[in-house]
DNA sequence: AAAAATTAATTAAACGTTTGTTTAATTCAA
DNA sequence: TTGAATTAAACAAACGTTTAATTAATTTTT
């Protein structure tokens, strides 16, 4: 029953620091919208600040792993572990919104170290990863002599700018104000399709070649 | 003396509302980082909300006007309207680090409507205009058919990815710990050069023409 | 030009809430 | 009956804001 409640208490927190920001949730509001008394939280998690830790923790393994399998695999070239990362990294931001605000919250603000630490971790390996595969792509002359660190950013960038917030997306994207564009199944492949042909265009020698489906 | 005095607590109030969030600042933080009287903020001012308010109406006018004046000047091509755009983002956006993460941090906490409202129309505007230059290049057949306002949110997301934290940047790119990157002279060209490329690759019908410089 | 009256700027102290955390008592399950 | 789970109440500290008193600057009147 414990192990349930504590996964409880995690996924209202997420949510709850998404939409309001990890100092802008009282322990007060978590409680209440978990429906478990207040002293709850320090019970199970110590203390709201390694709730959060834990938060981060048991949700950013997913892409990491991801990552790893795709890395040693010799079937496939860099450009299709390239696209494959863009195909991860679009499902995973668009279906966990709240947690990848959280997140980027953290890594926003920089005075609530031992969190801002934890985040940038997380980020650290992923960036090394990516880049060699691109690094490599550029030995390989499948690529051009292109800035891997910053075409790096380019993809995250573009979805984290998406996620920023719902009306800023609804806005971009021409949709009504009301709308949830985040489970619109549209937009997950207009993101894929606009990076990855971006990503061809900027990378490979040919790009005329590739033709948009 | 009044007008300076209230400059300088705005000034203040950036950097720290950039450090530790909205939420994270108290208005004794603020008062002694500024070293005036606690009730000066809100003498000043009326409200803590009221003083981010103030802030962004005086610091956001820059950006607006730098692409009104570009929108209709018939002597530039659209590609060139896109590379001034560039420029003019990161040069701002480098230039003011602390002003620009507080933006992006009201676009992420959804629950402060007054504040979050007023970034969304900052951002509404200027995709419109940047979008609508992008739209007229396809028409001129000067651009391919690409997708205009996920074009846009590559280019701002990419610097704001830049942005997010500054150990988050030097990881990036591989620089020390401790350092200071937005103050690089270098990195400021790195990333014009790196978007103006990527954009120029995915926008123009023969990018093999255009020389990297 | 000096004095008086009025307005503005500044201060320290206090306001009532809310914050994260802890306590001590109670309920529940093993 | 022992230990874990849960509760309501209380804790001190910090929050944004307001007050009432004082000083500084400006305007008006003499």
């Amino acid at each position: 029953m414990s192990i349930d409640k504590k996964e409880h208490i995690m996924e209202v927190a997420v949510t709850l620091f998404s939409e309001k920001g990890y100092e802008g949730t009282s322990i007060r509001d978590l409680a209440h919208a978990a429906d478990v008394n207040i002293a709850m939280i320090n019970y199970y998690f110590g203390s709201k600040e390694k709730l959060f830790v834990a938060l981060l923790e048991t949700k950013a393994r997913y892409m990491r792993e991801k990552i790893d399998s795709l890395q040693n695999d010799p079937s496939l070239s860099e450009l299709d572990k390239i696209n494959l990362i863009i195909d991860g990294y679009v499902n995973r931001f668009l279906s966990q919104p709240a947690f990848h605000r959280v997140l980027q919250q953290e890594l926003l603000v920089t005075n609530r170290e031992l969190l801002h630490q934890n985040v940038i971790e997380l980020f650290t390996k992923n960036t090394q990863d990516v880049v060699s595969i691109i690094e490599k792509g550029i030995r390989k002359k499948l690529f051009k002599k292109v800035d891997p660190q910053l075409l790096f950013a380019s993809i995250i960038g573009t979805i984290n700018q998406v996620m920023l917030s719902r009306s800023m997306c609804n806005i971009l994207l021409n949709k009504e104000a009301g709308s949830d564009p985040y489970h619109d199944p549209e937009l997950k492949k207009r993101i894929t399709h606009h990076i990855k042909q971006m990503v061809q265009d900027h990378l490979l020698i040919q790009p005329a070649i590739q033709k948009q489906k």
